[in-house]
DNA sequence: TTAATCTATGAAATCGATTCCATGGAATCG
DNA sequence: CGATTCCATGGAATCGATTTCATAGATTAA
């Protein structure tokens, strides 16, 4: 192993480790000649700190962890790249984690790494899976511990932690109102799990953008998934079998979407000809499809810097204040005429 | 902060930390009375072992890293999230880095989980820029540490490290053989970059395939891009530019495939039609674009997996044997007969 | 010139666990 | 029954840094 020690460097400098210490940190309290041995003795025998002494001494890891959802979801990698350059400028190593929308995983990293006492924890929450949005005991429990933290993304609605979330209202009525003047009427969503506080503002943004385009809201034309691929293809055969034969369709993030596509395909369902598709998030596979998917887009860059920024805050113990991101709309050729009514994708249910 | 330490434990269960800690750690050496007080004792104060106080001592941390070169890659999040599976199943918590395929920030991230003692790292390797597959000091002073270390996808030519890698060569083979019976003659490659052991290895395949097919090999036919999404546009309007009019191309990583996908698309030439296309990786975006792509996929599952047992191997100081994985080649409607010579693609350079 | 203040330094305490070593009592052996 | 082994345990050392505290010497103030 690396078998050097402050001691060693220390030594070979002719210092005391108190001494090596200061200079290694950059203490003032140090004379130029000690500086040039300690560093020439550093540089000799190639020192890296143990970080576990020092942090263990100092309570300073300069690190934080970031707890996402899905690494595999693009809109989640993203925002994890924004984080950890932000962090990194800031002289701060970052740790991913995946809770795989699994609130059991989730407890799992969270107490990694406040036994690892990292110096702040930037998280997008998983709530209890039945109560919706509901705080883990093992939040509760880093809560409790001071430990710096703040959501991003989602939020729980019972504990109180500064979060930094983005809304869709506007971009949902921009999205509403084209769909309206292409003729659509009827106009399903297909929604994400009750656990996760995206889904409720995405679902609550939707109905408010219907009536303040002068659609009615219903019900019926809701279809509750989980975020993931599966659930998109559940969705997918859901919307073309439902019986007020909506002819448009809003998808609350991207794997959903895909799951949908995927399963349209197959059915030889025509995307943009026998109904129209506006999607949440916008991802590669998305504006890769023939024809390419009208998005409803975050700007995750800024998400990612607003998240650091606002943890650097609280561990400043400064105020953080919540901040709410804007979305985006991009019409893209997904959106379409809508079909004549009661001629809709009557053959496209099966092969 | 959890200001409650193993002596608050042993002092409330009435027995030394000693005890308490050889409860914890689950030595035999405790009676079942102290066993249970202690056990006790930690439910009632909700204690949490500082990590950093137990590794320094145990010189064992329980967790590992693993650097990857692109976390926004879907390449690189799948393996990701596969080593993470496996590690976690075998007790370990996995850190997970980003490389940016730079090896400055490679180097980076290897020195902190050094200073961290990690108990292992799994690499995807950086080379250095000019020198094929060299590395960097920081990588030989890590295997001066001896700390336990496999490669995986790539390695390094002057540095032992067993490794998991993945060989492209029959894929390839098949992959040239559907291309040319349907027709096509001249197929170009849009390769990697030097630095990165896969971008030769599928470069020599490539011309491997084309010989083992009868088809001559022609280094003008080649192009040297970065497994970046901006280099695989510009390959893309190269193969359209190229004096040669090859029918056909295969890209060697998915985001080039997707920049070139894009180009395409932009200037109207038409996969499929125009020119046949085969690219590695087998993502969404592929799987979504019309005609979907055929590809070369590897086992990214298998691949985690490999890695994991392999260094898990090198961690009981056991052998680890170097493994290839193959992969596999899927036919999509991308591939498609030849247009007659001299009639390929002139019209669509510009739109 | 003496007192007061600074500066750079080293010895030793400290962070919170694990682990080595010694020990007293119970169990086993001859 | 005395000697030996085994068990559970506590005291103290330890991991490798940082930080407190005391101090010798230099500098400034009065």
């Amino acid at each position: 192993m690396n078998a050097v020690t402050i001691k060693d460097v220390a030594r070979i400098a002719g210092v005391s480790p108190a001494t090596a210490s200061r200079v290694l940190s950059g203490n003032p309290a140090t004379s130029p000649e000690a500086r040039a041995r300690v560093e020439a003795a550093v540089e000799e025998l190639g020192f890296l700190p143990n970080a576990q002494a020092r942090s263990l001494r100092s309570t300073k890891t300069d690190s934080i962890a970031l707890l996402i959802s899905d690494v595999r979801n693009p809109y989640f990698s993203d925002l994890a790249h924004a984080v950890e350059q932000h962090a990194r400028a800031a002289g701060l190593m970052t740790f991913i984690g995946n809770a795989n929308e699994d609130s059991a995983q989730q407890d799992d990293f969270l107490a990694t790494m406040l036994s690892r006492r990292v110096d702040g924890m930037i998280v997008v929450p998983q709530g209890l899976g039945e109560q919706a949005g509901t705080a883990t005991s093992m939040m509760r429990r880093i809560v409790d511990s001071e430990i710096p933290m703040v959501f991003v993304d989602r939020t729980l609605h019972d504990i109180a932690v500064p979060n930094i979330t983005a809304q869709s209202r506007e971009a949902l009525n921009e999205a509403i109102a084209a769909l309206k003047s292409n003729g659509h009427r009827r106009i399903a969503f297909i929604g994400g799990p009750k656990h996760a506080s995206t889904a409720l503002e995405r679902h609550r943004a939707f109905d408010a953008a219907l009536e303040a385009n002068g659609l009615p809201t219903d019900a019926a034309l809701h279809f509750a998934g989980d975020f993931r691929t599966a659930s998109g293809a559940d969705g997918a055969r859901w919307f073309l079998a439902h019986p007020l034969a909506p002819s448009a369709v809003i998808i609350a993030d991207a794997p959903m979407a895909i799951g949908a596509l995927k399963v349209w395909r197959e059915l030889r369902a025509k995307v943009g000809t026998d109904f129209s598709v506006v999607a949440f998030d916008e991802v590669d596979a998305l504006l890769m499809h023939d024809p390419p998917i009208a998005t409803i887009s975050h700007n995750l860059e800024a998400m990612g810097r607003a998240a650091v920024q606002a943890l650097l805050a609280v561990i400043r113990q400064e105020e953080a204040d919540p901040l709410e991101l804007v979305s985006s709309f991009t019409l893209r050729p997904s959106v379409a005429t809508a079909p004549p009514e009661n001629a809709v994708h009557t053959e496209g249910t099966r092969p």
